[in-house]
DNA sequence: GGTATGTTGCCATGGCAACTGTGA
DNA sequence: TCACAGTTGCCATGGCAACATACC
């Protein structure tokens, strides 16, 4: 209530710690008598990123996009610190917020973004998700403005890992190739076996009709429409209160589909079927685990992955045990394999962010270049892989 | 100029980096309401030290004492930067420098002092102080007092010299063995290859004089004395302007010594001592380029691989040009093997410790322990120990 | 109401570069 | 006068604990 910000950026300008002490009339220092900053990085910067208000950048994400035009532009980059410095030049007014879950949080910039046409929005984001977070208001003493905000705040709010159904069409790149997904094991009975009322032709159909049920799964996966598995799920099994396509019904009514999957032949071709159709699956989502992904898709993989065995669950409710725990039993290997998989990626990138952070890589790198890798390989104690495995 | 602050003081308080943000009337956060402070701690501040113009005390030094008190009071200690907390709540007024070396500096508190009746005092004097820095008159916006300070300010100012060598301590814990570091091969001349003047004897002498050099090279490397390394290689060569032994000088003259050094036999025996010294030398600060090393004995030092071309050119200045080439070659080779050395170990160490912070990590870790290697390594499509190499 | 969790103030430390005093 | 080296301003990051909010 004191000091409300004029029309004005109004910096509290550096003002670290030190600046304790003597309370000069000068406590600011003059920039740099000489402009030591690159034209090319401060023209990057411009190109790349702007102020708005309710947005902020990781500043290892910032950081680390930097590192990578310096890599591109042949420039020799500047440590964290400094850059730092550039940037607060190059855009006024940023304001620091620790953002992330307790004991994980991050400095971000506060007050800038990635420009739309940027080509850093087609990127893999750095390491640990900062989860999207804003979804409510914000703060009211952060949002002070005459009132126009409250339009588009829901959008302008998303912090720069936020997942969106935007982000999904950025992230099928990320996808591996749907070929074979399809179970290819049938279904064979032998008629002595058939429950009343059930005939060849019905088991046949099962057959049919379940290799089309995960064609349409493998479809929602592959535009990582992942919430809508559900729905699938509920439809073929007849989960009640759920409607059913009446032809559907009449081609296969409930009762004859209840009574196949106490089969013990359907529940192992269920199974068989299952397991291959989410090893599939699997290397759809993940096709390479040493392949940097952005968090927010990792984040959708494993949110999808924790929330599968309740949803199965409770979509196949009505269904004979001993098939519920067959596909519970796939399910949850899969889930559980989901989230190994996006742990070693989220590893692998954390691994290699540090390593680009790290002030003595190019140092290093250029030691390294003059070692032979035998001599690595004992320095190490490990295979030398290491390294290639952790560099950009 | 862009910002006046109304008629007001307006401190710029604590101001950290923190302090920009949102300028509330109440900034400064209050006081814990909960005086968590150990009164036995605060008594323990109030017993050792007091408020004192012109001196500083090292911020390490500070909380090692404080450390000590804790395990000698069974308390259990806070970390540093709540201690700082305590600090400046105990005593008003502080204020901070950075004090040391070019590159060495180090945080002090500055207006405090131990008192003199402290036991403390009684603790660990330096080994060997260096150079102890003169004291000279503080900065004019420094010392402001009423001019009574005058008197003593040339003792007051000496900051608290066995900062340092308090961490040397504690360092030496992670230095290797010096077992078989001395130099074993010896100098061989053939006769007629000598001289004018100088004997076989001479040659001799300095085969032994050059191993004593190197013992002596190796026990400030020991203790970390690295600074000091400078003063016994141009001691060795003679540099000018720089009194010798006169004992030494009657055994083996400057003259002599010149012309021993111009000998190719010399420079390849002081080749091949001086590479498997320097090895040694690695293997004693570096023992294990995984092992955990505290980054003030990392940097430490890396400030000592960084000086080492330098200084010994700058030692060795008047000896034959072929000697200098020699001499130059190995100790460069040792800095840029010194520099590697601590990059690696602090990028292992960076790994770790990303690993470390990681929110996923517990979770990868369970699912790992329900896979086999073989599997993780097919995973990874490196070696498995890729996995151990990064952990904790 | 209590509990869980994200956010932020205040402390810490460290790197770089500008400033500053000193000595060759 | 110039080079060197100590000091310090401004940036970075991280931990703890108080605060604030959201969710029982």
């Amino acid at each position: 209530m004191v000091q409300q910000m004029g029309g004005h950026a109004y910096l509290i300008h550096g003002a670290t710690m030190d600046g304790e002490g003597y309370p000069l009339a000068q406590t600011t220092r003059a920039a740099p008598a000489t402009v030591s900053f690159d034209n090319r990085t401060v023209q990057w910067l411009l190109d790349n990123y702007d102020v708005a208000e309710g947005v902020s950048l990781p500043r290892s994400t910032l950081y680390a996009h930097y590192m990578q035009h310096c890599r591109q532009a042949r420039l020799d980059p500047m440590n964290p610190a400094s850059f730092g410095k550039l940037i607060r030049s190059v855009f006024l007014g940023l304001r620091t917020r620790r953002l992330g879950t307790r004991g994980n949080s991050k400095y971000h910039y506060y007050g800038i973004r990635i420009k739309a046409d940027s080509p850093l929005n087609q990127m893999v984001p750095d390491d640990t998700p900062v989860a999207m977070r804003q979804a409510t208001q914000p703060h009211r003493r952060i949002a002070k403005s005459s009132g126009a905000d409250g339009g588009d705040a829901g959008n302008a709010m998303k912090t720069e890992a936020a997942a969106t159904s935007q982000d999904t069409e950025q992230h099928k790149q990320y996808l591996g190739s749907p070929e074979e997904a399809i179970p290819q094991n049938d279904l064979t009975i032998d008629s002595k076996n058939l429950p009343q009322g059930v005939t060849m032709s019905d088991a046949n159909l099962f057959d049919t009709m379940y290799k089309e049920h995960c064609e349409a799964v493998l479809d929602l996966v592959q535009n990582l429409h992942l919430n809508l598995i559900e729905n699938l799920w509920q439809t073929f099994w007849r989960k009640t209160n759920v409607s059913v396509d009446p032809e559907v019904e009449a081609k296969l009514p409930k009762e004859k589909l209840l009574k196949l999957a106490a089969l013990s032949e359907v529940q192992e071709f269920v199974k068989e079927a299952d397991y291959s159709f989410y090893q599939a699956l699997l290397e759809l989502l993940v096709p390479d685990v040493l392949r940097p992904i952005p968090s927010t898709l990792t984040q959708t993989i494993r949110n999808f992955a924790k929330g599968l065995e309740t949803s199965l669950r409770s979509s196949i409710g009505g269904i004979p045990e001993a098939m519920i725990s067959v596909k519970i039993g796939a399910v949850s290997a899969f889930s559980q394999t989901l989230r190994r998989y996006t742990s070693l990626n989220h590893l692998a990138q954390a691994a290699r962010s540090v390593l680009q952070n790290s002030s003595q890589i190019t140092q290093m790198l250029s030691d390294l270049n003059r070692v032979d890798f035998a001599n690595v390989q004992v320095l190490l104690g490990v295979s030398p892989y290491i390294l290639l495995f952790m560099m950009p």
